[in-house]
DNA sequence: CGGTTACTTGATCGAGCTCAATTAGTGTGG
DNA sequence: CCACACTAATTGAGCTCGATCAAGTAACCG
């Protein structure tokens, strides 16, 4: 025993629901300590995943919800003629799998886009919580609901016309969810790679890169590679059709 | 009160989920008799909208979700620049308006197509119910689920680069759906405007028309306004990729 | 360091958008 | 019941945006 004082074990510190960081955005959310604790009882945290290592595959039986808890994640469907089409980029606090509600089967695959560490949820066991709890019932159903409004506003995406636009809208909604998180949403680092992001706008991988190009030559953002400075954030937002940040009201 | 009953009073038939002919697609699926009747005794149906009348408008705060009985509805989002984008078309047997359980204000608007009765279902009843049965949660979770995966497909289909790819995957999920209704699948009549095909479909449309022209001129399907039969639907689940739908296994 | 993957940039081409003119339905009120 | 107005659908001509193909560069990894 002694001999392994040394060692720092991370499994050493409890990691549980309620010194969570992301507290605020995830399942445990505004939740009464009784719930919290019932929920924190049944959601066990997996080793962290690698690059490219998957969540799960479309078509497995699915027992378990995801809760990303540091890094990112993408999924996909395929389709039947063979080709991939990304459907979501997900950040911690998000939840993935819930595709599998309806069915018990998942009609995408997640994987990592970096190292990343997720909370594995039973999915019986939290419908017995949630029948319980009405408090855990309503944070599922905020999720759900959550999932659900983003996949319209992906439709949304994929409604407009121009490139440009579509890459702003990217651009901008990353930036949110960012800075949601509490982290910068004026420099970031694409954790997907450019082809990633093409097949999720439905653009060429070339026309990624000139539009990022471009913006740049524009003074709008600077990019190295994945690594993404924003300059003119009300720019890219008046792109998109969206009103300038609300800083202070002006009359 | 002699004087009235010569009166066909449709009000007199008692409509209920035991024995809605849709019983095997929507909420009551599979259900014992006892879940059966709990779930009607909250339902209420409301008398039926006429073509363009709205069940709710996004922003709208929301206590109800909807089942299509009869006719169609489309629900659409606006986006800040004010253009609209038609994120679904709902048959019998769908759920609309599951967008609002997130933060329960719905995101989207919804509108009949044509003459439609929906069954209203309050949501809070719905959870009550649902924590005490648990094959009424299960059904509400095929549904959602249902819903997320409808939402997937349609990115599927976005992310299609070719037209006619598009036209193809949205008239053979139509004709699917009718048929899983007991409907023809071979010729049934578009509810919807050519402008709202392409705005679904994120085409033009003009496109829409000279892509059903074509089709017509392949002897593919014969289309008439509205009207639409199909004459070889293995041409069009060709094109999307699909298999040729299994009518007798050969070896 | 060699090999692989990710990214950049250029030139060309075509699918589908736009705009416009015309026809076919649909509905409304006198 | 018809006339008028309005909406929906069709079809054509020209043009633009972004896909495709290709060649070259930069980062990463064993």
């Amino acid at each position: 025993m002694k001999k392994r004082a040394r060692v720092i074990r991370m499994s050493g510190y409890k990691v549980s629901c309620q010194n969570c960081s992301l507290a605020g955005l995830c399942l445990p959310k505004g939740l009464p300590a009784v719930e919290l604790n019932e929920l924190d009882s049944i959601i066990k945290r997996r080793a962290p995943l690698r690059r490219h290592e998957r969540l799960f595959g479309a078509g497995d039986g699915c027992r378990f919800l995801y809760a990303v808890r540091s890094g990112a994640v993408k999924s996909w469907v395929t389709s039947t003629n063979g080709d991939e089409r990304i459907i979501g980029f997900h950040l911690p606090g998000e939840l993935v799998g819930v595709d599998a509600l309806g069915d018990g089967h998942h009609s995408c695959t997640a994987a990592a886009l970096e190292t990343t560490s997720v909370c594995r949820v039973p999915i019986e066991a939290l419908n017995t919580l949630a029948s319980a709890y009405p408090g855990i019932n309503a944070q599922v159903q905020r999720l759900l609901g959550e999932v659900l409004v983003q996949a319209n506003e992906l439709l949304v995406l994929l409604g407009k016309k121009g490139a440009t636009e579509r890459m702003a809208s990217f651009l901008v909604n990353l930036s949110g969810r960012l800075r949601r998180r509490g982290l910068s949403h004026r420099e970031f680092s694409l954790t997907m790679t450019r082809r990633d992001v093409g097949n999720y706008l439905g653009l060429a991988l070339g026309t990624v890169c000139r539009l990022l190009a471009e913006l740049q030559e524009q003074g709008v953002l600077n990019v190295h590679r994945r690594y993404i400075q924003i300059h003119d954030l009300d720019y890219l937002r008046a792109i998109v059709g969206l009103p300038v940040l609300p800083s202070v009201v002006r009359l």
